[in-house]
DNA sequence: TTACCTGCAAATTGTTTGCAGCCAC
DNA sequence: GTGGCTGCAAACAATTTGCAGGTAA
């Protein structure tokens, strides 16, 4: 699916979430949707829109991607730096998806496969908790900084 | 284990890192040893602090549990509602433990267990990354919640 | 004495809110 | 024209820092 297309689809996840998509929504959406590898904080997200629309203000950033949370089309995660940071959801993801945080380089990799079917059973029973969603991260080294070393 | 047996365990601890436990900083451990089922944030712990220590500055213990953070007495871990809060490593773990965030009322479980050894080992040979510890939180529906619906 | 530690207040940083104006329907 | 949306500035909240004084080895 092409950027166009999840920009529709995220069009519609608004309508029916009584939004309109406003520029504003729009250039956020897209900076997003173009770095949906990184894990960019709200004011990431504002430098970057900044570049092409200027006028666009930090509050709407924020008030943005409050509402886009809400709606499920991202995620907010913290990695215990003191910033929010967003994170597309995966197309057809039940769950969000895991991260692998290097402690030397501080890059984050992305495992989209989930790893938790099983443990989540495990918890369901033995606790009788009903798990909705997950929020897993790896600390560690990375390939790289391994062969670095 | 008591509380004056894991006291002085902390207190060795400390020293070999090069500090002291100082009567602010003992205090401050005593209350992380006393609500040890509890996630305190800095507030938090100051405020129990002060509760026998009045003379005790809120810097005093955000300094403090930064120091315990790097000497791995506490675990410093966020549940995205804007606050670090600091858990004490269980006796002998390798690991830090999982948790349980109930999205009606709030209340967090802890799961001692290390469900995770199968997943690390996926983690660590499918992306050849050197897993040291990690964090994961279900949210969900606890038990009691369930129970009132 | 010297280095570490403390409390206080001020500074910083990330985020939220109030409000007047704007725009689409 | 009404309600939603925006930018700006101010407010807020969590955390950090500068500093003068205190204290133990």
């Amino acid at each position: 699916m092409d950027t166009s297309a999840k920009l529709a689809k995220i069009r519609k996840q608004l309508h029916d979430g009584g939004y309109k998509l406003t520029p504003q929504r729009e250039s956020t959406v897209l900076v997003l949707l173009e770095n949906d590898k990184d894990h960019l904080s709200a004011e990431e997200i504002y430098m970057l829109v900044k570049q092409k629309s200027p006028e666009i203000g930090l509050a709407t950033v924020y008030r943005t991607v409050e509402m886009l949370t809400e709606l499920k089309v991202v995620d907010k995660i913290s990695f215990n730096d003191g910033v929010a940071r967003y994170d597309l959801r995966k197309e057809g993801a039940k769950h969000f998806h895991h991260h692998l945080l290097c402690l030397e380089c501080g890059s984050i990799q992305e495992v989209e496969e989930d790893l938790l079917l099983e443990v989540e059973k495990t918890v369901e029973s033995q606790f009788k908790f009903k798990v909705s969603d997950h929020r897993l991260t790896f600390h560690g080294v990375c390939k790289e900084c391994q062969n670095k070393a």
